[in-house]
DNA sequence: CGTCGGGTGGCAATCGTTTGCCAGATGTTG
DNA sequence: CAACATCTGGCAAACGATTGCCACCCGACG
């Protein structure tokens, strides 16, 4: 065990064939005589063999690896879609590599230059690439894209479908008046929840303000806290849970009671929301599905070999997750 | 950009050079005429061209690929570890493979016996190989362990010194009885916490109750919190933030007071640890830099080139974050 | 003027695997 | 018995990059 890996050659040799057959019995079932097969799986397995993937990769062109780019693995957002294409991957036997760009555009192409010749493919979490480069790109590499369809394909959360339950939730908590506290300009997924939430407002005959554009994070809680208890709205949808947790701290911090004074809805159901006092109330997203279809969906385009950026569009359903966060309007 | 990736033989072309010197002038600075070695990487950059993985790995014998193993990527604990390797990976230019055991020994050694063919060295976070397959198969991977030392080498958080930390606060508390909720038997970490605390309680004059081995999982908590309160105790230290949160929750739903009737003490400062309330006085543990440098070891050792299960050891100091779930002992 | 030596750049082997093609063996059928 | 199909297994050519070795061109030095 101490030396070189033990490559085709060697398992070849202990088994008296040559180099070919023994690839081929080993992947190849059924062109080759079972019992040749049988001796050649034999020496494999007493030497302890595994395949080199760069020599596979060579040769055949498939490198068995498959990469997921995400712009924050510290974004617990990320953590369920991880395990979701991990354990997809895993069951196809494919490698995972994961790739940090850390919101920067720039790393996100470099890495996509260099997975070309080193992925089978990419899962493209929340890209931050513009679409006319997604579309290019995808002609050159399999991918799928998580939460912001490009060419009409992809995989998305239905978050706005979530908004609109959670507006609803609280409509018949009796709120009148209700802020949602908006994400990143960049995100595709926030426009949609705004012009969902406008057409449910009018429905539900109920006032909607939205607030401006924050950074998803906690930090920028205090911030949107104190927009939400300015605009005299009684409750507040979040872009985000790590945002809502940012507003939590705040309206605590200010001495404004959740959910007596004021109502809070968050977004995903990250690790952390049911622990967070008062229990946040919340849209979930199934992450590790969403992780789990884009991985399949890319896994499917890459077996059927097509060329263009073609792929499925895929819609995950959401839905509200109540806790302790949101209760009756308060009169202001 | 549809068809297949530029080749270094294409770029050779391009500039009017051969193969070997295009290699050369790509990768060996100042081992060709710098004028010739210009034109080279122009012609490259205009192609858009980048190594080939696969290629490199085989003639040169470096994949440039570094993996990272744990056990459960949905353990929070791991997502510090998880961002500290990939940023020290990504300094050094290697890719970042990610490999989910799910507990499951046989998973980690099959994912060990491919990445000897496919990665230059691993990270293996808290493994559950045993300690002599670890030190044989170090001599066929350059590997890093983390929190497990192997050969006495690895890199190892010293959070039994943390432990005590915590123990002189409760102590100073006034605390007479504390309560220790141990992790899972396999756990090296936990066994050097029980010797480090069973010798302060001696020299602060005070009581350590070690309570049995429970799954570092916030569903063992009450459990755990059940017998904690059962043992007379007027403190917890918990062998991990994930028990202590659960534990809270206990405390909560027995109408036990955090930390009026318990104080609680929980161990990593995980994502959340502010979140809980009361928020959770816990053990920090430098994740992020523990992963960090692990890889930066592991890179050191596959540069060094050195055939045995040589490396460094390395213990990460710990501290203790005070917040609100630990306070004066209550009269029982 | 002859020789040496450093600076450049090319040839070709090599890494491990896959796979198209072919040859021999064996079996089948008219 | 001939003609043919089917199985099996080997040969050798890729795949893309690296690198040891050699050849050539120069200027420099004795």
């Amino acid at each position: 065990m101490t030396d070189k890996p033990p490559t085709l050659r060697d398992v070849a040799a202990a088994s008296g064939v040559a180099i070919s057959t023994a690839s081929r019995a080993l992947s190849r079932p059924g062109r080759i005589n079972e019992e040749t097969a049988v001796r050649v799986r034999e020496a494999a397995a007493a030497l302890g063999y595994t395949v080199g993937a760069s020599g596979r990769a060579l040769s055949s062109g498939k490198t068995g690896t498959v990469a997921l780019v995400v712009p924050d693995v510290t974004n617990p957002f990320f953590f369920g879609i991880v395990r979701g294409t991990q354990a997809a991957l895993r069951a196809a036997g494919y490698a995972h590599v994961l790739v940090d760009t850390e919101e920067s555009v720039q790393a996100e192409e470099r890495a996509l230059r260099m997975l070309r010749t080193s992925a089978d493919g990419a899962v493209l979490a929340a890209p931050r690439l513009g679409d006319e480069w997604l579309v290019a790109w995808s002609s050159a590499l399999p991918l799928v894209t998580l939460n912001r369809p490009v060419n009409g394909a992809g995989v998305v959360i239905d978050t706005p479908g979530g908004a609109v339950q959670a507006l609803e939730h609280l409509a018949s908590l009796g709120h009148r008046r209700i802020a949602y506290a908006g994400g990143p300009r960049t995100s595709w997924s926030d426009s949609r929840r705004r012009t969902a939430l406008r057409a449910a407002a009018r429905r539900l005959r109920v006032e909607v303000v939205v607030l401006g554009h924050y950074a998803p994070q906690r930090e920028a809680g205090a911030a949107a806290a104190d927009a939400a208890w300015q605009s005299d709205a009684t409750g507040v949808l979040a872009f985000n849970d790590l945002l809502a947790f940012g507003m939590l701290e705040r309206f605590t911090a200010r001495g404004v009671d959740v959910p007596g004074q004021m109502s809070v809805v968050g977004c995903d159901d990250v690790f952390g929301a049911d622990l967070v006092r008062p229990a946040l109330t919340t849209v979930a997203a199934p992450l590790e599905r969403a992780g789990h279809r884009a991985a399949d969906l890319l896994l499917a385009t890459i077996d059927r070999r097509v060329p263009g950026p073609a792929g499925d569009y895929e819609e995950l359903p959401t839905h509200l997750v109540v806790r302790d966060s949101t209760g009756p309007a308060a009169p202001r």
